[in-house]
DNA sequence: GTCTATAGGCAGATAGAC
DNA sequence: GTCTATCTGCCTATAGAC
């Protein structure tokens, strides 16, 4: 793969994320994709076989770039900061969330509605950030059921909040939701 | 309007709830609910004049479902128990839950992605139910201002573990958060 | 009000020249 | 590897007979 091709299909997945979290999957076309990343609509076949394949390299730099994000947090001196790192990460950008709700929880709650293998591909999407704040509560000593039911706990709370902010179109339901989650941290 | 003709619009909006909840509404087709309401893809057209027409009904038929069980819950002797029998009732079809999600999470979160006027009508879909959870913890003596934000609070980790339940296919998330959250109603 | 047939347009995918 | 042109099928919507 050259370089200019390695360059194409990152422009592709890039835009391709940034459409389907804007548009949604379905009525994201590759025509879109296709103009937004300056590639002419023929040569996006090279890259990826069917739209589905897309879908998936879209779900795979998801998957990636939150284990980023978590192992940024993870150079936090101790749990409770990496989950409150967690929680203010959910509201970086409120506009984004309000307009377009949280990218994980939109593109999955869309795919799962298919049958095939999209679907089974969006389950990855939440089960590595559910293990991750699962760890930071054991390391705050809580029991591996307990540790589990208060990861549960908390992966909801964020993203309900984003359903509702994005319900709603206003921010503030998920920026309400992330201050009294930081500070019900600091109180475990 | 006629009697069977009423009975055939019923027909289409039932079976536009039903597939749009499995299918999501853009990936149903009208000549699904046509075939599955036994109605002729043309006579479609004469009940509802577009695609978008037919998926306000099936909004407003939520609403008023919603609205209908709200006012079952109400009939309860206090606010506790109004307020387990609404998250009680969020877990009262697990499976479907698990396979499907929340219906109102997913079709507003389909369709806000969409512009135009189904956006906006899909707002609806929370607006009552938030407005109904406040006035319970209101009657539980709670400030206004303390009231809205449990209720953002119960509403969000409802409609999260929903997500977390939808994304992974079991009910388990949903099911032990519904438990969790039934406790901690008691303890106010 | 009901139904058949079909128009019209769009989106995924392919052919094949370069 | 790149790109133009186009095929194919599906889906919304309409025309028009009954």
């Amino acid at each position: 793969m050259s370089l200019s091709a390695r360059d194409k299909r990152t422009r592709l997945v890039d835009a391709g994320a940034r459409l389907v979290h804007q548009q949604g999957f379905h009525r994201t076309t590759l025509a879109d994709v296709a103009e937004t990343s300056r590639v002419p609509l023929g040569n996006v076949y090279y890259y990826f076989k069917t739209k589905e394949a897309l879908g998936e390299a879209v779900i795979e730099q998801y998957v990636s770039q939150y284990e980023s994000l978590r192992s940024t947090w993870d150079a936090k001196p101790n749990p409770k900061a990496r989950l409150k790192a967690f929680i203010q990460a959910s509201v970086d950008n409120p506009e984004v969330l309000a307009r377009s709700g949280c990218p994980l929880a939109t593109l999955s709650s869309e795919l799962r509605k298919d049958n095939g293998h999209l679907a089974d591909c969006a389950t990855r999407l939440f089960a590595d950030a559910l293990a991750w704040i699962e760890k930071q509560f054991r390391q705050l000593g809580k029991s591996k059921g307990k540790a589990r039911a208060l990861a549960v706990h908390l992966l909801s709370a964020v993203e309900g909040a984003a359903v509702l902010s994005h319900n709603s179109g206003t921010p503030k339901y998920a920026v309400q939701e992330a201050k009294l989650l930081r500070e019900w941290i600091e109180t475990l």
